[in-house]
DNA sequence: CTCCGAGGAATGAATGTTCGTTCCGTTCAA
DNA sequence: TTGAACGGAACGAACATTCATTCCTCGGAG
């Protein structure tokens, strides 16, 4: 599943080391555009080192985002406050969303850009569905409760999710600055956006 | 500007052959996973032909580009009721955007997937700004009159344009259906998000 | 404690393939 | 007949991948 491993266990930060450099380069110039040779460079590993942990280039690629998804799953699941006042977790949702986009702009980034991409395969499209898993749940609930409108919640999520990471992309573009303020207005914004 | 020309005019079809081609496999392969003979092959044209029109490939997906931006920009200014209320204005920026996502739904997938790429010059460049300038405008003047909330418009544009935009993608992988009632739902959403 | 040799890990030059681009013989319109 | 337009074979560069070789680690013999 993630690839042949070496049999010596101390060396296995030779696979982060590839897996970071992957990320950083697929990130910025996409699949096709990015070399294999260039991502052993950057990782400071010979070109025929990244075929010792990963099948092929499309191996690769669907380890980088498999990784980052179950990352970010991760990051807004662990202690999400499911009993707390629906607003709130809307609020949890949005603050957790954001942290793991500041704390891992590029993983973001990547995530984003090979959304439904052609070379991901089964099992990396499955996390696609996962991931955003609380989120539709909060919104069947809340949509139930007619605490929000009365709109299929995929279509909600569609709009949430998708003014969040225009913002997040606007502000890696310096074309906007996503301080306290504006990312408290923003969230304001998609509140009413979903609320009934 | 645009490549150099055939003198004979009657032939200026081919260049359009290659446009349409090139358009429908670069939103759906990318740039660096798109093949140029592949693109001469769909427009039913020699490899060679595709150097008379365009001087190479990056010239090429620059004219792509900038006519389905000219494209779009037109269909969204065309006619626009400048003058009539500003929901009523904020009603027209959004059917006239899905009407042109609607008739040209592989040129809105192009666009978006292109966006800030690095491959697109200064002049495409400069028509990303140029073609939401309509709506900012619009989203300038409707916080003066503090109609819409006191948030920078380049955060409510970036909004509202994500999130469209993720809803046209999702449409599309066919996540959701966007009928006349979803698509006024969703247009309701985006307004109770800006408006004040 | 030292040295040796076995075997897995790592390497990067070599390989076959595919790409973007050019070149040139052919076709076509006038 | 002539010159522009065209097609597609051909070319060098760049790519993903392989593999013969080197490096490293460690167990055990002396």
């Amino acid at each position: 599943m993630t690839g042949p491993l070496p049999e010596n266990p101390d060396r296995g930060d030779k696979r982060e080391a590839i897996l970071d450099a992957a990320l950083t380069l697929f990130a910025e110039r996409g699949f096709h555009g990015t070399a294999v040779p260039l991502v052993a460079e950057r990782a400071k590993v010979g070109a025929g080192t990244i075929y010792r942990y990963f099948e092929n280039k499309e191996a690769l690629v669907n380890a980088v985002y498999r990784k980052w998804k179950h990352a970010f799953t991760a990051a807004v699941v662990e202690t999400f406050p499911f009993d707390a006042p629906v607003r709130e977790q809307f609020h949890a949702l949005w603050t957790r969303i954001f942290g793991f986009a500041n704390d891992h702009p590029t993983a973001l980034q990547f995530i984003e850009l090979h959304h439904h991409a052609a070379y991901l395969d089964a099992e990396s499209r499955a996390l696609e569905e996962q991931s955003l898993a609380p989120a539709r749940a909060l919104l069947d609930e809340t949509r139930r409760q007619q605490i929000t409108k009365d709109v299929p919640s995929a279509v909600l999520i569609h709009i949430v999710w998708g003014a969040f990471t225009r913002l997040v992309k606007a502000a890696a573009e310096g074309q906007i600055t996503l301080d306290a303020e504006t990312l408290d207005q923003a969230e304001n914004c998609l509140w009413e956006a979903v609320r009934r």
